[in-house]
RNA sequence: GGUGGAGUCGCGUAGUGGCCGAGCGCGCACGCCUCGAAAGCGUGUGACGGUGCAAGCCGUCCGUGGGUUCAAAUCCCACCUCCACCGCCA
């Protein structure tokens, strides 16, 4: 949720960043009049409240005389109370209705939509190969991607990671947390079955709710985000605790849900994969600068695995509903001639914090902390890029050399 | 899954209907004392909301949600979590 105090002051602001998302600016106007509207039913029940609080208290030294009619004029009171309680709850849960409607503030990024991305720069040369192959002929010449099987067993959109397949993610996974692990982060296995609120409080049930599998009282996490930031919910830091860093592990699910006809071949949109999240706790005021930390550990991971890629600053309209700014990595994609998001990294601000009652203790008092997300490594694009970038005339695939440590010293996989 | 116990202001606890709209100890902050410190003494100590220029005032919060009552930490109901033991299990 955003902060009341902007749209009291600033409704300007807010309505400016409704229309660079493409959304509707009056939201901001319906948000204005719930507020005014719970803060007056709020004053008169706590009027109310006062007066029954100090009837209620002088019954206690009256005489036996005056008792009897105090009483009643008690029990009055105690009914305009519950009135006006049952006014001020639905003018509360009006104004949460009113306030979720509203997604974060964006700033600095391009307004519009998908397409109006502006891109800040590329790093790394694509490669030169003739008829390129793509990451499933690859995959299955050197037995690391059955796709085949996965529909099989599973369905479409899963797949088996075998052999080097299944080596590639272990020594991606490792590659990836000792890079977070120098960099400060702790290293987490997050639950991937999270509660309603955990869900909720991330902003995954609003536009993403479709996207989202349930089992019975439970959701899968799309993404280990949600468990890392619901983790300090309804906590207070103590100002020497931020920025707080956290690198989870988690398997990811996802419906997929409209996104039929997209990236149908191999392994590139899936119902499960495992990633490597970063997630960071910082003072609001750090935010953007952690924010750009994040790209550039996403960059140096990208590097290290020698890809050709290019970061984009994504666009108002494309935002998620928590995230003020957003840049994606995506790397080269030999088989398509075209760029794969291969990471993604938004700044929330103080929006998912808000809503997930995450504070900090500061100088100036306690305040909403401001979380960041950003990929380090989602595992099957990384091997797709991996193999379509590094692959050899013969179908074999050179290892990049930070990650031959993890794979046995391997500088080459070649068909078996 | 079964049985029993427990959840109170950062931590530990007191508290079985109105003197608890929450006491004490520890911790922490400030002050006094001191050359400095410790000890000692004193004062203060949370969150959220409303209102006000502000000082302040008012309201809410004793795991959560309901209920009884003029009045609930305290009584009733449901639920959640934790601990112990038993059973089952990777």
């Amino acid at each position: 949720m955003i902060d009341l105090r902007l749209v009291r002051d600033d409704p300007e602001q807010v309505r400016d960043s409704q229309r660079a998302r493409g959304e509707d600016p009056e939201a901001v106007d319906r948000l204005l009049a719930a507020d005014a509207g719970r803060r007056e039913a709020v004053s008169t029940a706590d009027a109310l409240r006062a007066e029954s609080n100090t009837a209620s208290k002088a019954i206690r030294s009256a005489s036996a005389d005056e008792r009897p009619g105090m009483i009643e004029r008690a029990k009055s009171l105690k009914a305009q109370v519950q009135e006006a309680e049952a006014a001020q709850a639905a003018a509360d849960a009006a104004l949460l209705e009113a306030h979720r409607a509203v997604p974060n503030v964006v700033s600095d990024g391009p307004p519009g939509g998908e397409d109006d991305f502006e891109v800040l720069r590329e790093v790394g040369a694509k490669p030169t190969l003739e008829n390129p192959r793509d990451h499933v002929e690859l995959g299955t010449m050197l037995k690391a991607i059955d796709v085949d099987r996965g529909a099989k067993v599973s369905g479409s959109r899963f797949y088996f990671l075998t052999g080097v397949g299944a080596l590639l993610e272990f020594g991606l996974l490792q590659l990836a947390m000792n890079q977070a692990m120098d960099a400060g982060f702790t290293p987490v296995i997050p639950p991937a079955l999270v509660l309603p609120h955990a869900m909720e409080g991330t902003g995954f049930l609003g536009a993403h709710a479709a996207e989202v599998y349930r089992v019975d009282d439970h959701y899968l996490v799309g993404t280990s985000e949600v468990p890392l930031a619901a983790l300090h919910g309804n906590e207070i830091f103590d100002a020497a605790d931020v920025p707080r860093r956290y690198a989870g592990f988690s398997p990811c699910f996802r419906r997929e849900a409209g996104s039929y006809g997209k990236d149908t071949r191999g392994i590139i949109r899936v119902h499960q994969f495992d990633k490597v999240e970063m997630f960071s706790y910082v003072a609001p005021e750090d935010a953007a600068d952690e924010h750009q930390r994040l790209l550039a550990w996403e960059e140096q991971f990208l590097s290290a695995l020698e890809l050709p890629y290019r970061v984009i600053d994504v666009a108002a309209g494309d935002l998620g509903s928590s995230a003020a700014r957003k840049f994606d990595c995506e790397a080269w994609l030999p088989s398509q001639a075209r760029w794969l998001e291969l990471t993604s990294t938004s700044n929330c601000t103080t929006y998912q914090a808000r809503r997930l009652n995450i504070r900090y203790r500061s100088d100036a008092g306690t305040a909403p902390v401001a979380t960041l997300n950003g990929t380090l490594v989602a595992m099957p694009r990384a091997i797709v890029a991996l193999l379509e970038n590094h692959q050899q005339a013969d179908g074999s695939v050179v290892v990049p050399a930070a990650l031959r440590p993890y794979l046995g010293g391997r500088e080459v996989l070649t068909p078996a």
